[in-house]
DNA sequence: CGTCTATTTGAATGTACTCAAAAGCGGTGG
DNA sequence: CCACCGCTTTTGAGTACATTCAAATAGACG
């Protein structure tokens, strides 16, 4: 049985027994992504949910003009996907990249059906994982209306330390939603 | 058995029978709202989690300058609460409050940990009720960061068409996130 | 070392806010 | 039923925040 972080991960909320376990990694795919290489092209189909073993993703948003709205960043031991083309099977609104050189594991729709019926546990593990995701999302939506630009970005850089060193300053802005020049004028305070 | 619209909200995504039904029933408790009441005030602690059977309400944030800034409406068939305060047990940061007289049945924790317990169907329920605010709210903050106040403006009232008869034109400006002055002339266009 | 991209800086412009005042609207009490 | 009150909405002038465009500098990478 590999030894994948997701595990530990999906522990955190329910407990699998050995047999669950083998079942849950039989349903796994390994993919390792080169740095900048896209795991998923927006205007395609998204066929899986990815769990960040190891590296970094971004999910972003380009526009008809190109500009690039990112939606989010995912380090290891997260989960990322374009959500809502995932599970509605429309055209994806996000691309993911790789930040770096990085491993995932994916689980396809299928996978997913199978896995809640046959350990409907895992329900409640995607429950707790959506929960916790909407209260995040939430939280982000207060902040975009009521903190001005340098609140958001001392929060930003408070919630997820070292990621300036990962992501670079045109990034961040893009997260924020903001020009690269803005922020550059806000960071000399 | 009452009829409540709540039977049919839990089973557009899973199946009860009689004896689940009679005791998801016990579990609720019906509250009536008059307009203007809260039901939930920021700061507090966050007992429950409600289901709109009648009626509309809106959660808010006022921050220390006495700002409000609208996280939500809810209105029949809609789910609210403070879920970071629900969940976690920690002061609310949000107010609910009924825009018109409404009426909710309610969830509180306990009732809710019994639930998931009991009708494991439940966790099923709720992951995807999450799953859906999820990707709604995650939607949103890509507004927010891509598009102009018009145009955030314009997809508001097309997603919820005849909110501008329940709520003011003050709590839309709040929900954008600019001010009312401001979302008038951008009417005016 | 040279190229490409990110970051910084600045000037000019546009977007959004503040403050103030007037007009509109709804609810309440006489 | 009308008159008044309080709040919302509109409008405008002045200011602050944020963008665009352009150019210079700094970093990353082959």
């Amino acid at each position: 049985m590999g030894n994948y972080r997701i595990f530990n991960n999906v522990q955190k909320h329910i407990t699998l027994n050995d047999v669950e376990k083998q079942y849950f990694e039989s349903l796994l795919k390994v993919e390792r992504i080169a740095k900048k290489e896209l795991i998923l092209k927006q205007g395609q189909i998204c066929k899986k949910i990815y769990f960040v073993e190891l590296g970094s993703l971004r999910a972003f948003n380009t526009n008809e003009d190109g500009k690039e709205s990112t939606i989010m960043f995912a380090f290891q031991n997260w989960w990322i996907t374009d959500m809502s083309c995932f599970v509605n099977q429309k055209q994806a609104l996000l691309s993911i990249e790789a930040l770096e050189d990085s491993q995932v594991v994916g689980l396809d729709g299928n996978a997913l059906e199978a896995l809640f019926d046959k350990i409907p546990k895992f329900e409640r593990f995607f429950r707790i994982l959506f929960q916790n995701a909407y209260i995040r999302e939430q939280q982000r939506a207060l902040h975009y209306i009521s903190l001005t630009t340098e609140e958001r970005y001392r929060k930003f850089i408070n919630k997820y330390p070292g990621i300036a060193d990962k992501v670079t300053q045109k990034q961040i802005a893009s997260y924020l939603g903001v020009t690269p020049e803005f922020l550059s004028t806000v960071k000399r305070k």
